[in-house]
DNA sequence: TTTTAATGCGTGCTCGAACACTTTTTTAAA
DNA sequence: TTTAAAAAAGTGTTCGAGCACGCATTAAAA
């Protein structure tokens, strides 16, 4: 049962014409009369023809030219994660043309993202990576770049009513129900569950709210409700200072208080908190693998991490590009990656060198 | 900052040669001087040349067979996944020549191992995939295949004293030790808990033996030996049956059984005994996202999986192999692959379709 | 009828590496 | 010094797809 490879050749030869005609039937460049046209055309799906993606690139040699748009990794080391995994995705597409200009705006300041993303459009690239943390602010921009036709791809935070080629990141819902599940499987007796949204501006973060919903749900599901209750708070302080005074309160009002849940990657914040204070009945679950969380898991502090994959939102999102724009494959519009569950004992699997 | 693509010719015009010439060198076939070798060998390193793998194979358009010894996925639903694995990668390996071909022996009988093992030898493959589960039938067959130069890459079970290209699979210690921790978690008051292995010739399995070495060191060095009495029992019966006579029993023994870690894919065994008897308070945790497991875990009998990615195991041995004869890459000698750890809320994205 | 344009189709070069084959140079033997 | 053999270096074809170019036929315009 060999599989013969079946080349454009081959196709002509049996349709009786030429290897350019049975070209331009596949590239609909016309200039081919209709019955030929049929005749190669079924021929093509008879001898099931796939082209044969080696010598295509090889020949095209075109240079893609990506953008991404994405935070300075200096002012929060969530992103560097992000940033590893774009350049994993060059290297490995090289080869294919690709090339990667990075925007870098900081995290911080719309008025740097705008700018950047100004940039993008002067560039003219051929595919776009962008992180739109800054909603409002990005929603021009989607309009621009659509005109312009250049697809980009989505990661990290999903946003509605925008039509990117792709959305990457998580299930913020399910994330929620998630980590639910796991407090709720080392609850023992009834207590109160903190959900901490940390330094964080919600009101632009639809997402730490739908991360609430699938957490509070869980616990509604499963007829938790009048054995746990769910609280949510605002954690928010300068930089020098900590959570403890607006925490301090918090166990006051709530001495119960038995589980922490944070929705972003500062969990270690509140962790130091119950380290200082040694609260060592506080569970603790948070986001993401970033060198001080790592720390305060390693302690047992933090119980477990949700891994959202940062490396591979960066990787996959250059990925889906290059499928599109490459390899002409159909791309789903939302690519939802793996839940992660992180302990101590398997946090080394998924550190970033593969 | 263009990084220009380094060819054969930039090499040769550099070393005022001709490519031919450069040929010869970066492919030890000879009949070079040797002050041109050096000088073409410093230029490569100098411009940092990396050959084009795109032209490179479609030039070669060399057939790679490749062999898969590995149990018949109908009689164990659990080595469905590594052939899933395997097609998946021969799928994206096809362009570069890469054939696989199946022998597929019967998991309960070492005689059909050691026929198919043979018809493997007979077909001179250019490399070997085999999940060796039969430990003492299967080492004279490494040293034969070793003897006719076939790299091979074992996965689903580790053998020492034998010098494959390459072990993928998980770290069974580690293994262990996480499922101690999780159950840990979940486990309020002192009890008993149980290392179960479900139907299994222990003596031909090192490695279940080193999942429970891991699942015990971790009640050790938490100092949790006091409070929690870990035994282990072999439990087998016959296909009729269930595991329902030894449980019982091992319950009159040790009432206060409160959980059970299953050190293979029969996790549902168990389950299904359990939710027989209504025992809802007794932790469950096992491995493998085969059917009859998901369904207990979706039930809430099973509490977690560990998912031994064995998809993943097929999927990456095929690529080790690739790597090391179409792309002339190092091997890391092991390739640990991540424990996975499986909710009913995360199971979805682990599994099969990507 | 002649000229021009439009359409249909085939030829041949290109991409970078591999390798067979040929040519040139060097070395050794006569 | 000539000649043969061996070593070194160069040339040219191939892989499959893409695409520019050019030739041939037919239709439309002059």
């Amino acid at each position: 049962m060999k599989k013969k490879i079946v080349r454009i050749k081959d196709i002509a030869e049996r349709a009786q014409t030429s290897k350019g005609t049975v070209d331009r039937v596949l590239h609909n460049r016309g200039r081919v009369a209709d019955d030929v046209r049929e005749r190669i055309l079924a021929i093509i799906k008879e001898l099931n023809y796939e082209p044969n993606l080696i010598a295509q690139s090889l020949k095209s040699q075109r240079a893609f030219n990506l953008a991404a748009l994405i935070p300075d990794p200096n002012l929060d080391s969530y992103w560097e994660a992000p940033h590893n995994g774009l350049e994993k995705a060059e290297k490995e597409l090289r080869q294919y043309g690709v090339r990667i200009t990075k925007f870098i705006f900081n995290s911080h300041s719309d008025t740097s993202f705008i700018a950047k993303a100004k940039e993008v459009g002067r560039e003219h690239p051929d595919g776009l990576l962008i992180a739109p943390i800054f909603y409002k602010e990005a929603l021009p921009f989607f309009k621009e770049w659509a005109e312009m036709g250049i697809p980009y791809v989505l990661f990290n935070t999903q946003i509605e009513h925008v039509n990117p080629l792709c959305y990457i990141g998580q299930d913020s819902y399910r994330s929620g129900s998630l980590a639910a599940k796991i407090l709720r499987f080392g609850l023992h007796s009834p207590g109160t569950v903190l959900v901490a949204h940390v330094n964080e501006d919600i009101s632009n973060s639809a997402h730490l709210i739908t991360k609430e919903e699938g957490f509070r749900d869980y616990f509604k599901s499963e007829q938790l409700e009048d054995t746990f209750k769910v609280i949510s708070k605002e954690i928010n302080f300068p930089d020098e200072e900590g959570p403890d005074k607006q925490l301090d309160e918090l166990r006051k009002q709530y001495p119960d208080l038995s589980a922490i849940y944070v929705t972003n990657s500062k969990a270690f914040e509140v962790a130091a908190y119950l380290e200082k204070n040694a609260l060592k009945d506080i569970k603790l679950i948070g986001y993401d693998l970033i060198g001080r969380n790592q720390q305060y898991l390693n302690k047992g502090i933090i119980d477990f991490l949700i891994n959202q994959n940062p490396l591979g939102q960066g990787y996959w999102g250059i990925h889906q590009l290059a499928n599109h724009l490459i390899f002409k494959k159909e791309i789903p519009a939302i690519k939802f990656l793996p839940l992660d569950i992180i302990t101590k004992e398997n946090l080394d699997y998924y550190l970033d060198p593969q």
